[in-house]
DNA sequence: TGCTTCAATGAGTATATGCGCATATATAGA
DNA sequence: TCTATATATGCGCATATACTCATTGAAGCA
């Protein structure tokens, strides 16, 4: 069981909702899909996400200043990798609560 | 154990994203904070958050089309609660995250 | 019908940020 | 050192959105 947990303060709230616009730019998602199933250098998740390599760069930049991917150098490449794999389960915490929605809205419309 | 998750298209992938962006507002996560101990008129959300009048009720209207908060009239008080309390989880999940971090960071820097 | 109270909304402004273009930086090899 | 390739970044533009102020809308009561 979970245990309660003490009332955020508002510093507190802050740093969780700069970590919830992280995540809320499809492409930064593009990026963590992409990178589901193994480490990626930069050229590889441009042609996975179809961003340019500006965009790119710094949507992994991005990610990386919060601490949701590393980085690693290999020669002239740039290997990126998730740093913190709690990430998925929290996108199929999101699926989940949107797919309940979802189906009661349906049953709420009716067949 | 969590079965494995089909990976999400790209449509879905915006829906999570659009999903993750009414999170990433500290205001919105004030009115969340305040309403987990029951629901309240807008007047006592006002007051427990510090917003103005105007900004309650538009972060509300937010926060209610995305499915997280519920409204119900009560004479001249709309009362809003939550209506996804699964909202909860997903906040101490990325609270988790976030203090694992720090701990690691506080590892690396040393005492 | 007026009057009061509470909540929602329209209009305007300021700020944040995603994007494209160009350029700079870093590494490897000739 | 010169060149090529891969990645990062400075800059300007366009857009989204949070905020304030004023007004409107909704519900209750005299």
């Amino acid at each position: 069981m979970s245990k309660r947990l003490p009332m955020p303060t508002d510093a507190a709230l802050e740093l969780i909702a700069a970590r919830f616009r992280v995540l809320g730019e499809p492409s930064r998602l593009k990026l963590i899909r992409a990178l589901e199933s193994g480490e990626k250098p930069v050229n590889e998740l441009m042609t996975a996400t179809g961003l340019t390599q500006a965009n790119t760069s710094r949507h992994l930049q991005t990610l990386t200043n919060a601490g949701i991917l590393g980085r690693r150098r290999e020669g002239l490449n740039v290997i990126y990798f998730i740093a913190d794999s709690s990430i998925f389960e929290l996108c199929a915490h999101v699926c989940g609560s949107m797919q309940r929605q979802a189906v009661n809205q349906a049953k709420i419309i009716g067949s």
